[in-house]
DNA sequence: ATGAAAGCGCTAACAT
DNA sequence: ATGTTAGCGCTTTCAT
């Protein structure tokens, strides 16, 4: 590799000439001076190091991003968005990390990407509070904190940006309702986390304006379970209903993959959606318009939510006041598909044939 | 952040006796001094800078990964796989980058990568040649290469591994044949790869053996779709096929995500899985699973895969030989699930009630 | 308009 | 056993 030495050699200057013309500075120089340096740095193609330049800069053109896992599709989907977002407008590259929902994971990801000279890292955790990364903060790196507000009466120098969890919920309640659903159950996984809480608020607000009262059904833990996580849970969520006295008829599920296991497991369990039960999810993954039934979504504004963050993550020199900080963004129109409709006692009416309903 | 020379101050050593201490050389001083300046780094905190230590070294701990797309869920599978293997044995990060098959996009990264510092890089491209990143590897790179050999007759000092696509599609296709089926289908899309014709090849071989003739049906393009790419020319595929006269009654796809919208497809043209069609994939996604019937599907053994990949990556010194250094990996066991039947016309026999099918 | 030189935070000879 | 020092490849005053 050659270096800005080699360059201001074979162009017969010094090395701080190269320097200005690789840093725009070209009006300190003659063209003819200009034109050697491009010439030689083309012959050598010549690639400045940008290790060298982050060691004498302090700056490195690498987004740190903190998922809990690679294969969940939705943080696939977020975690592309945000690479071509900040690629594209930025000229940065993704330092990737996932951390399996685990604290020490996380807090070593932090410290490798400090040692690494990342200033900016993008932060999904569903972890209860975020002092391990505060102090990451404190020195000096630009965090932003996906899917939960700042600390309440806490203040904190980290972004966050969020869907409105607790409207997508009420929007995906509200549907059920609007179909007739009556017995009406929310579909999570055991641990509360901000996001969570507030779908789960939202979900009991629709019911209440209905005077129906909503049921949460907890299907487990997530760590019990390999990969499919998720969609394990929301199996086995689905076996716990089939064993319920008074079945729920509508199933709001925390996101779109539970909602996928969950009709899965309803299918097992004998029970079709939506002739017995109707299911919603929330999330609007591509996947969920190919699951069977479609799967009724309540889809959140990825793009956006993502542009917010590298936004937010680059512009780290904005008023870093308190808690203010926090964005939140409506979720995107119902897509409505096949995984809802009216529940079993109201269905008389036209008991839809073969292929209208499900298969 | 705290450097070297505030921890030789700190402890009252010289700075090279604390870069001992960092790199292990604790038999070279007393064990009193070791332990100030163990002290001395554990109160301030101090974290060696990656970045000055790379600019010395010239070995940065980050490990380049190229993928089509993040979005796909194979590729976020293989993209965990290898993070997490690359990160417990080596300790190094993942610098992803999403490059949507297109060259400049790929060379771009290239670029980027070596920029920084980086040496090591598998890449997942489905592009037809590898030159413009062969000149990465002379400028010093090692880069693994997956799903394609090395290009017959050149030499090549990138590494590949890959499972053997051609032994997976024979698989899926026998099963469809002992299944009784004769009109035999295989579902692409358009351009060729390697492992894309290997499958054809496998699915061929499968046929011939039988003395059928299997017919290979293509999608159109990935580019002209958005996201959900591959999904949306299965589901092409499949109003293609509810078009033609006489209807394959089994069809291999491509890959899982293609299978899951061949299978979308086919419902909305009123067929039915597996009733009127059958359908094999090859992955083994676990969201294979959760379809509706579930897939019957060809594990590749990405696990063992990323991490070959990774181990290639890591070990660069190996012979750098020619073209030997491919390394292909048989397929796991085929996993039955419910999208494969007998042909409607071998069905007489026992028309599977309602819940035994499908929904 | 151009160049010399002092680092950025480390590592690794090479002293002592 | 510990310290001195010369870089790694760049940026950036400050001279000339």
């Amino acid at each position: 590799m050659p270096t800005i030495q080699d360059v201001a050699l074979h162009a017969k200057v010094s090395v701080s000439t190269v320097s200005n013309v690789l840093n725009g500075r070209t009006d300190r120089m003659r063209a003819e001076t200009l034109a050697r340096v491009e010439a030689a740095i083309a012959e050598l193609q010549f690639r400045p190091s940008k290790l060298a330049q982050q060691l004498k800069t302090g700056q490195t053109p690498l987004l740190g991003l903190l998922v809990p896992s690679m294969t969940n599709p939705m943080y696939g989907y977020i975690a592309r968005e945000i690479e071509s977002y900040a690629q594209e407008h930025f000229g940065y590259r993704l330092l990737i990390g996932s951390t399996y929902r685990d604290r020490d994971k996380e807090s070593a990801f932090f410290e490798d990407l400090s040692a690494q000279g990342v200033r900016r890292v993008i932060v999904i955790s569903s972890l209860a509070d975020e002092r391990h990364f505060e102090s990451a903060v404190e020195r000096g790196m630009t965090v932003v904190s996906y899917d939960r507000g700042a600390t309440p009466g806490k203040l904190s120098r980290v972004g966050h940006v969020m869907p409105d969890n607790f409207e997508a919920a009420r929007i995906a309640t509200r549907h059920l309702i609007s179909h007739g659903h009556e017995r009406l159950a929310f579909a999570t996984v055991a641990g509360m986390t901000m996001s969570r809480s507030a779908k789960i608020d939202g979900f009991h607000a629709a019911a209440e304006e209905a005077g129906l009262k909503g049921k949460v059904l907890d299907g487990g833990p997530l760590d019990e379970y390999g990969d499919a996580v998720i969609a394990e849970v929301g199996r086995a969520t689905a076996h716990q209903i089939a064993a319920l006295g008074q079945r729920p008829t509508g199933i709001v599920a925390l996101n779109d993959l539970m909602a996928m296991g969950l009709m899965a497991g309803l299918r097992e369990t004998g029970l079709e959606v939506p002739r017995d039960v109707s299911v919603v999810g929330i999330d609007g993954l591509y996947l969920s318009g190919l699951s069977n039934p479609g799967l009724t979504t309540v889809p959140l504004p990825v793009k956006t939510m993502a542009r917010a963050m590298v936004e937010r993550a680059m512009r780290a020199d904005a008023p870093p006041e308190s808690a203010e900080s926090d964005q939140v963004f409506a979720p995107e129109p119902l897509v409505q598909r096949e995984s809802v409709a009216a529940p079993p006692d109201r269905q008389r009416a036209a008991r839809v044939p073969e292929e209208g309903t499900a298969s």
